[in-house]
RNA sequence: GGUACCGUGGCCGAGUGGCUAGGCGGUGGUCUGCAAAACCAUAUACGGCGGUUCGAAUCCGUCCGGUACCUCCA
């Protein structure tokens, strides 16, 4: 299996050539949600990035097993680790089993992912389903002496394992600096240093999500489920491992600590970084307060949108930027965005009409490969897109008779882009077809009025029924072959 | 303070030593009964200052401005 596919990696920063430790298998493990509340803009951007990783992968013709968990236990609350699980907390304000906190907002992030057209993953583990494991990996840890115990909780043992190996490879940080810059913060007592990490957590009387293990009744340290999980299903090492770029550090640094320390070897060969949404320049998140939510750009019900936003405007939106790039949020990009894209379903959606010649003025190929060369130039998608617009302006040409193309030449637009647009970029054209033949028939016979109209130079009439038509959000487009409409 | 990174035309956003990215918006034109759509043409650019080079938005230095991580975060 011969690709060109380069990915940047986080762990050596820099783009390398993608080489799977096992062809033709890829493991590809991403960060998901926590859910204790909806997906927001930021959510939708990391869950697209690998949806692309994924599915380009798979047009690569690589066996990807995909994985991205569900964090349902463990992520403490702000004082570190005094802190009060995070599910927990919301479950407990809103007197509700944590579960049915759990499950409430799965279900909307499940919903929120389809309606962006984001495919499932091949495994989706929860957290709390995998205590066993990460009892193990504490246990292994401990094993080769880089952990301690203290008081029921089980820190990770950063001096130690920094003697060993080196803490602070993906990240680019180094002890010394950490030593000096954790040492003001709170709730350390328990721990040898500051930025020693929680294994295991003795619950204390208010919280209610805890198990059995060993040290206490407790739950695991927040960086554990993905160490456990991705060594399970993916085996260690793996090839891809995902996720935002806020998850850097200490997250995934700690995963690699986790790993050496357990079984002395790197969990992961490549590491992705999305970058983040930003609104006016500042990072779109919980703790600023300035997010908006999946459900609030569709409603549009939100005082930041001046309209609601389609989930295709929304991916579209995010395929335009670079993942490593941040990318701001404004209204009027995404207006560009909504526009932009319907010009391209819209040239799509021409093919079929092409009238067909003896020779073609240019040739398809460039446009493949140039497609090809932007998805293996770490998932370029602005530039993937960008080639799908010169293609479009080509058959919009070819539709306006200033340029030639042959019968296969045209199929093989519509094969470029069914692949491109549809399967790799996972857009879709998303006007519902509940009643399409019934709508044709009704536009047909209104065209048809229009045009008699038109013939009898009864402006007004014509006028009307179009601007009528506009109300419903149909155009109408008069060419040379006479009225054509879709919907805006 | 430490670490990583960014500053591109009205807006969004690629590119990273020489060759117009692209989208939205603007302007002019073709088409049209008038529009719209489409097509054609076109303007507006690489934060400041130095340096390297035949040549820099792209490399180096410096200054200014901004962001992220170091606490949960996609």
């Amino acid at each position: 299996m011969e690709t060109h596919l380069h990915i940047y990696n986080t762990l050596v920063r820099k783009k390398q050539l993608f080489e799977p430790i096992a062809p033709p298998h890829v493991g590809l493990y991403v960060c998901g949600p926590t859910v204790y509340g909806d997906a927001h803009l930021g959510h939708a951007r990391s869950a697209i990035t690998f949806d692309i990783v994924y599915r380009y992968l798979k047009y690569l013709k690589y066996k990807v097993r995909y994985v991205r968990n569900i964090t349902d236990v463990g992520h403490l609350e702000n004082d570190a680790d005094e802190g009060e699980d995070k599910i927990a907390k919301k479950a407990r304000l809103d007197e509700l089993e944590p579960m049915e906190v759990v499950k409430y907002y799965t279900d909307r992030y499940h919903t929120n992912m389809d309606q962006l057209n984001v495919l499932h993953p091949s495994i989706e583990p929860t957290a709390s389903g995998h205590i066993i494991e990460q009892i193990e990996l504490v246990k292994a840890i401990l094993k080769n002496g880089y952990g301690y115990e203290s008081k029921g909780s089980v820190y990770f043992d950063v001096e130690k394992y920094n003697k060993d190996f080196q803490y602070g490879k993906l990240s680019g940080r180094n002890v010394e600096d950490l030593l000096q810059n954790t040492r003001q913060l709170a709730g350390q007592e328990d721990k040898k240093n500051g930025f020693d990490f929680a294994l295991w957590k003795k619950a204390d009387s208010r919280h209610i999500m805890h198990w059995p293990s060993p040290w206490s009744e407790g739950f695991p340290g927040w960086h554990l489920e993905c160490s456990a999980m991705g060594a399970k299903y993916l085996g260690e090492p793996f090839d891809i491992h995902g996720g935002g770029m806020d998850l850097l550090f200490p997250h995934h640094e700690s995963e690699i600590a986790q790993a050496n320390a357990a079984r002395g070897k790197d969990p992961v060969k490549y590491w992705m970084h999305n970058n983040m949404i930003t609104v006016n320049g500042q990072k779109m998140g919980k703790s600023l307060n300035n997010f908006i939510t999946m459900d609030e750009f569709i409603s549009g019900d939100h005082p930041a949108l001046t309209q609601a936003y389609s989930p295709m405007t929304i991916r579209f939106f995010i395929l335009q930027a670079h993942y490593r790039s941040t990318l701001d949020f404004s209204n009027e990009a995404l207006q560009a965005a909504e526009k932009g894209m319907s010009k391209l379903f819209e040239a799509f959606a021409l093919i079929g009409s092409l009238k067909p010649s003896n020779e073609s003025s240019f040739d398809i190929s460039v446009h493949l490969n140039a497609l090809e060369s932007a998805m293996n130039d770490d998932f370029n998608t602005p530039i993937a897109i960008a080639q799908l617009f010169e293609l479009s302006k080509l058959i919009n040409q070819v539709n306006d008779g200033k340029t030639k193309l042959t019968t296969a030449d045209i199929e093989k637009i519509r094969l470029v882009f069914n692949t491109f647009l549809f399967d790799v970029l996972g857009l879709l054209p998303e006007k519902g077809n509940q009643n399409d033949q019934l709508v044709d028939y009704l536009m047909e016979t209104i065209l048809e009025l229009r045009k008699q109209a038109k013939e009898n130079k009864d402006w007004t009439t014509s006028d009307r029924i179009r601007d009528d038509l506009a109300k419903l959000n149909i155009q109408v487009k008069d060419t040379k072959e006479g009225a054509r409409w879709s919907f805006k």
